[in-house]
Formats: structure tokens, C-alpha cells, sequence
DNA sequence: TCACTAATTGCTATTGATTCTCATGGTATA
DNA sequence: TATACCATGAGAATCAATAGCAATTAGTGA
């Protein structure tokens, strides 16, 4: 039983040719943050024959299930990246699009306190730096 | 000359019926977060007939003269606020979708810190906190 | 291994938000 | 007030994403 077949049963999904593609692409991909769309591209490019929609659907379910995560920088459309089960947030860059990610566990505190404070339970947030490179 | 001619100008608009109904829509509108269909909507129920195409025009110069700041809460589509002056993020509530604003300097400064280190001059950030209200 | 049932897929049509086109009408300036 | 340019309205067009539905396929038990 494969890498892939095991995570995919782990998660409670059907191990389906689909699936098992989109995750090879997501682990094989150099680039960490994926589109829908980029996703589709690849795997025509190896010749398999997903359904666009079959693509979102199973992003999504891989989203509910924990594999990935979706992130909306800039409002734009969704991107994917595998959960790397560390915890971490995105600087963007405003001149190439450039993705960095990084860990501080002092926002992360702070963020909870503030929730706490105003009388909520923090369930999840986004951090999103933008920024432009430095000569 | 009215209040809202004056900020048009200053912000380099030309003073026109619909800029001036939509800018008096967000003054007005009891909820801080509109979006263009809300916007839409009220100058419908005002009796002001001004196109769909008008209010998101005008929305995004708005944005672009400062004069008011968009969010994309959840990927969702964009929602509109005055500028207030104060910088401020958000918490939305998980179960009722309301959305609170909240100031927080130390968050401010660790984000400076994290974008210089990593080469970037920060530009922008944006940081939503998702939460459920405790009991 | 074979058949069965429910889940999954592919294709296409459709939605929802936002933007574009372009002819018409309005605004600031001389 | 005439002029030149900017802004508007209406609807078409676009884009990402989703829904509907008939055809396939995976996992199960015999």
C-alpha cells in the first residue's frame, strides 16, 4: 500500500485514481502554493484526465479532511498548499508574488489573548504580510 | 460646500451624485462592513438610481484615494469600510458573522520585525481572527 | 473472484461577483 | 455658455467556483 493510499484512507477518503494523482502533485510540486487551476495543468501535462470540477472537489475534501490548506491572498483566488502540520504564516511579495512563510509565536499568543479577551474562542486566523523587497 | 463635496475633493474626485450618495451610504449605514451589493441596495431603497457598474467604480476609487479600505474576509467577496484613521484587524465571529475591530501595537511592531528580517520593507498585512463566542 | 451499493467522476450548464464596452449625459474650466 | 473630458448606466462578458446528472468505480460481502 503506497504513501498516498495510506494518507487518503487515513483521512477517511475512498482511495479514487483522482485523488491519488492530486496528491502526488501537491507533494511533487516544487512550488508549495497551488492553485485549482494549477493543479488541472498538471495533471494534464502527465497525460491524466481529471475533471476541472473533480479538482475542486477533491481540494475540497482534502481541505475538510486536514491534507491541505486554503489560503485567499489578497483576496484573490484560492491557493492550496499541503498541511505541513507546522503551523505558519505568509509574507508575500508585491513585485514577484513570492510566498515566504515563517512562525512567531508571540503573534500567535497575542492572537489568542485578544480573542479571549473579547470573549471569543480563536478557532483559526489568517496573517498575511505584504511587502516589497529591499534594494 | 457639503461635508462630502470636500472629501471628494481632497481626494481628487470630481463631485458627482452617485460619489456623494455612496460616501453618505457608508457614513450613514450602521453596519461599518458594506458590501457593493449592499451599497447597491440602499440607494435602491433611497430611491437613487445608480447602476451595479457605478457602485463598484466607485467603491474601488474610493479604496484607491484612501478613503475607504476593503476586506475579503474568508475569501469571501469584498466588503467596504470608511476609513477610520485608526488602523485596526478584525475578529469575525464564526456564528453570526459579526466582525470586530481591535487595535493591538505589540502585533503591529512583531510584524515590522519579521518583514525587515526577512528582507521586505512591509507594505500592508492583513490579519483576521476567527472565532466562536464562548458560551 | 463476482456482484452489489453507494460514492465518485466527467461533462456541461450555471451561478455569483466583478469588470468591460460603449453610447449617452454630466462636470469643471476658460 | 461652450468645450473637452470624465463619469454613468445598462447589459454583455469574464472569471473562479459550484451544481446537476448520467455513467463509472471502489470497497464490501458472499
Amino acid at each position: 500500500m503506497s504513501d498516498q493510499n495510506h494518507e487518503l484512507r487515513k483521512a477517511g477518503l475512498k482511495v479514487t485514481l483522482p485523488r491519488v494523482k492530486i496528491l502526488q502533485i501537491l507533494e511533487e510540486s516544487h512550488k508549495r502554493h497551488l492553485s485549482a487551476e494549477d493543479v488541472y495543468k498538471a495533471l494534464l501535462e502527465s497525460g491524466d484526465d481529471v475533471g476541472l470540477a473533480t479538482v475542486y472537489r477533491v481540494l475540497t475534501q482534502f481541505e475538510q479532511a486536514g491534507l491541505v490548506e486554503r489560503h485567499n491572498f489578497d483576496g484573490g483566488h484560492s491557493v492550496f498548499e499541503l498541511d505541513s502540520g507546522e503551523h505558519h504564516d505568509h509574507l508575500v511579495c508585491m513585485e514577484t508574488g513570492k510566498v515566504i512563510e515563517f512562525q512567531n509565536g508571540e503573534i500567535e499568543a497575542l492572537q489568542e489573548e485578544i480573542a479571549e479577551k473579547l470573549g471569543y474562542e480563536l478557532v483559526d486566523h489568517s496573517l498575511v504580510l505584504y511587502g516589497k523587497p529591499k534594494s
